[in-house]
Parts: C-alpha cells; structure tokens; sequence
DNA sequence: GTGAAAGCGCTAACAG
DNA sequence: CTGTTAGCGCTTTCAC
C-alpha cells in the first residue's frame, strides 16, 4: 500500500530529495535532463505524493471547508456546485460538510476543519443565533466567509442575495396580478434568510395596502412536508388569501400539491410563489413563479472574497447581488395580462466595513 | 491568527508535550491532577489541535473520500447524506467529490483523495470503462468500495441494488397493468447501472411475451432534460408504446413533463416508471411509480466492507441489495385493479470471491 | 505516570 | 542549477 516517498524517487533517480521535490511541484527551475529523470522514476515506481507532508511543511492545503444546512436541499447544492467549480479552476479543493441544521453538528464540522488547516472556511450558517458564535470563533483564526444566510452581529464577510429586494419584486408582481391580501410561509426564524424575507414580506404587503394576518405567517421549516401541512392549515383556516409567499421553492412545492389534493386551483384560487429557483421549480404543476439567485456569481464573488480575507483580514465586505424575478405558471391567473414590464437588474454593493 | 500548539500548551501546564498528547487524545492514562491542567491550559490558549500533523505522525486520517458522479442528482446526495450519518457515527468524517461525470475529473479527485492519504474511498464511478484503471489503481493502494455504479471487470468491493430485479418488479407489475410494449429510456451505456438495467429490462420484456423496438430504446443522459427530449422523439415517432421504463427518475420526470405538454394521459394513454425513488417522484403530477432503493442499508453495507477492507485487503465482495417497487400513479390505467400481491422483500448477497 | 528524543514525508533556507 | 540541513506539529517508543 500506499508506501512509496520523495527520498525513493530521489535514490532511483539519483538526486536529493529537495530536487526531486522542485522537479515535481515546478516550485523552482531544474535541468531538463534531471526533471527527465525525476518524472521517470516517479512514475517507474508509481510515486502518488502526500499532500499530509506537504501542507505540514507548507502550512497550506489548497482546501477550502464548505458547511451547508443540508446537503439535500437542492439550492445549497447547486451553490456547492458552483463554488466548487470556480475552486478546481484555481487548482483548490473543496470539503463539504453538511451540519444537519444541527447547530452542534456544525461547531463540531467548524472545529474539524480547523484542525484540518483548510485554507478558508464558506458557511451559510444553520442557525441565525447559535451558530453565532463557532461562525465568530473560526473567523478569528482563519478566512471566513458567509453565504446565503448570516448569524447576527458578526463582523466577517458575507455574500448572497438582497432579500429586500427579492421580496418587493415578489410582491409588487403579485399585487399586479391582483393579489390584495397574502400569507407567508417559511421555517422558524432561526436564520437571517427568513427575517429578512419575513420582514420584507411585511414591509412591502404594507407598501402596497395589502393585508395579512397573524394566523396567516406560518413558520416551521424548510422542506417540501412543511410546505403541505402548513398550506393545510391555511385551508382549514376559513378565508383563503389571494397568494401564499413561501420563503423557498421547497415549501412552495409542499403547498402546490396540498392545493391539488384539495381541489384548490392555482393561481385561480390563490396564487404560490417560491424562492431561490431550483431546478425542479419548473417542473412542477403549475410551474412556479420564483425569484432567482445568481448561483456562480454569488459562488464567484465568495472565493473572491475568501482570497481577500486571507491578504487582509479584518475589513469585512457585505455583498449583495441582486434576485431576479422569474415569472411561470403559479402566478397571474388566467385573462391577466401584465400592465408593466419586469424588475431584477443590476447590483448592489452593500457596504465595506469593520465594526 | 497564529496557531496554538501542543509545545505552548505544555509549556503553560508544566509538563512535557507528550504528556499534552497523552491527556487529550486519551491514548494513555493520565493523573488526574494533570488531565486537569492540561485541559486548563489547552483552553485558556484556545489550543484546537493540527490533524494534519498528527495524520503525518500516525498515518491515518480518520477521513474517508466519497465520489460521485453528480452531486445535484438527489439519487446521490441522499446516499452521501446516508454514508455521512453512519460515517459520523464512528467519529470519522467524508471528504466528498463531484466528478461531474467526467472521466478526468474523476481520476483527479481519486488522485487528490490518495495524496491526502484518507482511509479508504467510496466510489460510484462515472463511466463503464475509462474509470476503470483509475479506480483500480487507487483499489491497489487502499480501501475502495463501489457504490451503485461499478466499472467492468475489476475485483474490488460494491454494494449496489440487484438491477435485474429491479426490472424484473417493474415489468411484471406492467404487464398486470395491461401494457404489452415497452419502451426504455435511459442514458448512453457507459456505466454498470445503465447496462444492468437495459439488460434486465430487454429479458423482463421478452420473459413476458411483451414487444419493444429498436426505436424505442433511447440512450442519452441521466437528467430531465434528456427524458424530455426522448420522449418527444418517442411521441414523434408515429406508434406509442404502452408503457416508457425509464432508468432513473429525473427521465422519468422530464417523460412527464413532456407528456402533459403535449396532451397526452398517463397512465391512460402512456404507463411510464422511473428509479431510485427520489423525494420528488411523490410530488410531481402524476405521482410516479418507481423502484426504491434502500439508501441507508446501503451505505452501512458500504461502510461496512470498507472497515473489512482495511484489515483483510483482498478479498473482494459483491453485495446487492432488493429494491423495492413503489406503486404510485404513473402506473395502471383507471379501471384497473391488481390481479395479485406486490413482491420486493428480502435480500441476497450475491457472492464473496477473488479474482 | 511522565519525559526525552526520534522521526512521519516534505519543502524552504542556505550554501555551493 | 543542485545538495545539505533543518524543521512543520504531533505521536510514540524507550527509558526512568
């Protein structure tokens, strides 16, 4: 097994170690007739490296950690395939751990990795408070960047979406469509996403006079079983409202096939909307009107970021690209036609701070 | 920013660094009076340990690298979520990789994975073929496993489902559903599954007296977009058949997809089933009839035979699993009632030889 | 039960 | 350009 070393190579080729070493990483110039000799013997004798001794040597892996919420929500990992994608074109790799939305999960994921000496570590943190403060605690050692969510009051750098925004462009849509009153679907607040989408939700359901009420903000979790029990309590509950804004595309799905199973028709009945666009978003009956995020621009701009922290640390960036509104079948109900043309250009940076 | 190590921590409790080493991994047993002021030190110091140096040291990662084919397939997040979990339970953790179906990039990452000298690997290589010599070489130098793909002709360990009998459930519960031809959608024949599957599904169709055509096996891609297009072929191509085998659920979605576009019933004017049973195959429209795998037996199998692996070498096993066949909707035209009980219990392990 | 010392395999000085 | 030397931070004999 796995037994071969630079000092074999060294012998067989009839070098030092430290050539050996230079002819196969390319760190400095070596003579033609040696770097021959070198790659000769090291595939003669199947040399495969070990990247354990050099990143002791070097203390450098080339890795960067990646925690999601879970690995299973189709959002986070077309998010991890992006980031992953950008990495392998800078010759780095990526670990992903998956924190089972489990707070306690993710320290141990978080302490791990450190241990580990990855390079940088991207999180989009499970928890809006209780993963404050291993998300603090890694950021002080080393370049750490947030996704997509954010714990409160940290001061490290941080890319996603402008929920604000992707709230008003929901809303002022379904208020077009005629939608006057709306019920909000999303987890429990427990991370910044769902505040945010929450308190955009409000803002802009006032901003338009459109009502809401209590009974019709229902929060539980992020999964397509919560979208459909949820939706069932809405129906039970009396008068329906003219849409139901759900804070991910999952939950949309769960109340989309509760509304089939109850005969209710969307959007005639009540109009669905989603959040984040997943690829099956598309696919379901009737497709789901949805705000889009821009995956590899938002995967792009967090190694982006990463790279910066690890030159500078300190100087927290907020980066917030903008959604985009993406019209389908879930919205609009039938005989409306759009008295005004779509929203969802351009950017914003937030802000370039240290506290 | 600067790392605290086990030198520092020794140095503050007043003992030697081994004595460090000793009290916190627990290797050996320690005074109490110590054990207390080395974890005292340890945690004022905010020491958080260098596992890349203490991998130099042992020669063991307590890591083990799984690769996939395609991470945003749901049949393999669900498996890595399943592998991780039974991983976790033995304080070990999952360097995971996307080999994004290509060859190169799979060989790279197996490269990458033997560098960072983990434990062992688990693989579900991309393709039939040219996987092949990279999965046998890393086989040759650790633990590796197969995961429901395998390539041809190598000796090492696979735990997979018995596809034969797969098909052999889905087409007898057809043929009860009144349909006497087929179709078989799936992607171009460059893994075991695919294979696997086709020749099931081609003795399965003759077994029961049914027809296909040449016409109507359609090789592409595992994606919804592959199953919509084939199914477009398919509907363009004059004769229907009674029922579309699809060899995995994302085809069989986009056969839907495609379906209600263009107005035609299922199951009444087309049966179609997909396979693995991914979450979503319950909630698309209408609900599809498919085969279940069991994921997380699966992955403790596989964990297993790595375990086993690691201190007999060798002796390679073959294990398949029985699926299980889901009734849903896609299936069984209206009228129609089951003639006799469903199958899709037990298990057989299919060998344990060396070649 | 504890300490001293010898490396794990590799790379970065520092000569030559 | 190439070799020699000195560790990276940790674990593990081997003594006491």
């Amino acid at each position: 097994m796995q037994r071969v070393t630079i000092a074999q190579v060294a012998e067989r080729a009839e070098v030092s170690t430290a050539t050996v070493s230079r002819a196969l990483s390319g760190a400095r110039p070596v003579s033609d007739e040696i770097q021959r000799r070198v790659i000769a013997a090291a595939r003669e004798l199947g040399y495969s490296g070990n990247s354990i001794a050099s990143a002791l040597r070097r203390s450098r892996t080339d890795t960067v950690g990646m925690v999601v919420p879970s690995i299973t929500n189709p959002f986070f990992t077309s998010l991890v395939e992006s980031v992953e994608h950008v990495l392998q074109a800078e010759g780095r790799q990526l670990f992903l751990c998956d924190s089972r939305q489990e707070p306690e999960v993710e320290r141990g994921h978080l302490r791990s990795l450190m241990a580990r000496q990855v390079d940088g570590i991207i999180i989009s943190p499970c928890h809006g408070s209780e993963s404050a403060s291993a998300v603090q605690g890694a950021a002080e050692t080393l370049p750490l960047v947030q996704l997509d969510r954010r714990v409160a009051g940290t001061s490290t750098d941080w890319v996603g979406v402008d929920d604000h925004e992707g709230m008003r462009l929901l809303l002022e849509h379904l208020h077009a469509a005629g939608a006057r009153s709306a019920a909000f679907v999303s987890s429990a607040m427990t991370n910044s996403s769902t505040e945010l989408r929450l308190a955009g939700f409000k803002l802009q359901v006032e901003r338009l006079g459109m009502t809401t009420r209590a009974e019709w903000i229902l929060l539980g979790e992020y999964s397509v079983a919560w979208g459909r029990r949820a939706t069932e309590t809405l129906l039970d509950g009396g008068e329906l409202p003219d849409a139901i804004v759900c804070a991910d595309d999952l939950i949309a799905i769960g109340a989309l096939r509760t509304c089939r199973v109850r005969g209710v028709t969307v959007p005639d009945d009540v109009q669905i909307t989603g959040y984040d666009d997943i690829d099956f978003a598309e696919l379901v009956d009737p497709a789901l009107t949805t705000i889009s995020q821009p995956r590899d621009r938002i995967a792009a701009e967090t190694v982006r970021l990463l790279a910066t922290a690890e030159t500078w640390g300190g100087t927290a960036a907020h980066t917030a690209l903008a959604p985009a509104l993406v019209v389908r079948e879930s919205t609009e109900p039938s005989g409306w036609s759009p008295p005004y043309p779509r929203f969802g250009d351009g950017e914003h940076q937030e802000s370039s701070s240290r506290s």
